[in-house]
DNA sequence: CTGTGGTGTTCACATGTATGGACAAAAAGA
DNA sequence: TCTTTTTGTCCATACATGTGAACACCACAG
């Protein structure tokens, strides 16, 4: 079930982040397409709770920044290794494609950290994207990294659905695929999710966590090089975290 | 009328916020008394957005980067200039209270960017913080900007209730306050609102939004001084916006 | 292996809420 | 100035949704 009401908050504050000006409650309840009446309960609780205030007298609401106080504080807790950041961006540098760094989130996959390709084609991203976890490749390079019982529970959870030819349809094909990857050195996904998508992903343990990193772009430019981006991509990893994994 | 699952979205947040590490769905549903099923519900909806994931697997849910992203882009599209929030840390520096820059939202005034005194015994407040407008010296300087109308209007959605023995209980008290600190140079609020506390506001025009400046902390520090805070506060705005008001 | 305590998940129904419509007040237009 | 249109606010009720209870699963202890 899903709590409409809470993923209105997100959508309202989407909505101001893309707009960047205060929106009036009518301009909020056309533009998002709510009754006007819904509108002012939600607006209202929001202003009442200190998140959104009057910038100009009569000119409508926008958020405080209350909220960045929030995230902040979020963010501050749990970061990643300067380390990492500057790897995405040399990664970007130098094969051309988006570089990401990928958690898990039930049965789906969700980049924490993206460094878009500049590319005009490229594989457009960006921190909080969900996928499929056991039909991308960061998604089984987190897998590979739980233990036997655990992601037994998370494939039964999984829907099978096809999304294209190559598209696994059993916990039985995602486990042979991780097993097979695990030899090979590197995770790979070959238009499984995404008809033109092609990604190349390395487990990534830090501090106990099971991320990912990954390097994804169109199939036409990824196909040929995916050894030669996985070795790239581990030797900027054993740079990055000289700990080992 | 309030709207329950929006409000307990930022609960949530403002719970990670404290709580600076993962939470699994037990844990947040005994910590803000939830039904856990309600729990999983409000949780399964931010995890289906990409605002929460699993750091590790079985240890529970935490927020992304991507609430900050969203907060980041919101705030920097009306962002205060540098020179104010300096000032700010100036102003608590030389009085020792805590100094703020507060807006208007609705019939309150809205902290939106603070800075805190030091002392053991101070006026605690972070940005978000709410007050009744016509009760605070922040919220008259407010008002004072408002064209007549406006503030006619405001002042009629006013509840007037006694909070101290010298609160104001009638839009025209109000006015005639406002009259009378226009006169006078500053606004200024003794006790009207919280007992022990005592607030000094300049009105704070920038770039045609209604702001106010504003020193504020126990009864006993200020009282004595007010005429000299003003003063060092309007120093301050002298150099920190040179463009005058 | 079996029992026990805890966790995540599902579902039907009672409960609380979203909303259409009515109203008032303010802009906009005539 | 008077009318028309738009905007914000309020409210009762039909309806969507939150929740208690039951279940399945896992981890740990005995």
């Amino acid at each position: 079930m899903t709590v409409r009401q809470a993923a209105h908050v997100l959508e309202l504050l989407e909505y101001f982040a893309r707009r960047r000006r205060p929106a009036t409650l009518s301009e909020v309840a056309q533009d998002l397409g709510w009754p006007r009446s819904s509108t002012f309960n939600l607006l209202g609780t929001l202003a009442e709770r200190g998140y959104l205030y009057e910038p100009r007298a009569r000119d409508g609401y926008y958020p405080t920044p209350r909220l960045l106080a929030l995230a902040q504080s979020i963010a501050e807790a749990e970061p990643l290794p300067e380390a990492l950041t500057t790897l995405l961006r040399e990664l970007v540098g130098e094969t051309g494609e988006t570089a990401a760094i990928a958690a898990s989130a039930g049965t789906s996959a969700v980049f924490i950290e993206v460094c878009e390709s500049l590319k005009p084609v490229r594989y457009f991203a960006q921190a909080g994207l969900r996928m499929p976890i056991h039909i991308t490749s960061c998604g089984r390079a987190i897998l590979s990294q739980y233990r036997p019982p655990e992601r037994a529970a998370v494939l039964r959870r999984v829907t099978y659905e096809r999304f294209g030819p190559s598209t696994p349809m059993s916990a039985a094909e995602v486990e042979a695929e991780i097993r097979h990857s695990l030899e090979r050195g590197w995770f790979q996904n070959l238009a499984e999710f995404s008809q033109d998508l092609c990604g190349v992903s390395l487990p990534l343990p830090l501090a106990g966590r099971q991320l990912a990193l990954v390097v994804a772009g169109p199939i036409s430019r990824m196909q040929d090089r995916i050894p030669a981006l996985a070795a790239r991509m581990r030797r900027g990893l054993e740079r990055a975290l000289p700990a080992g994994g």
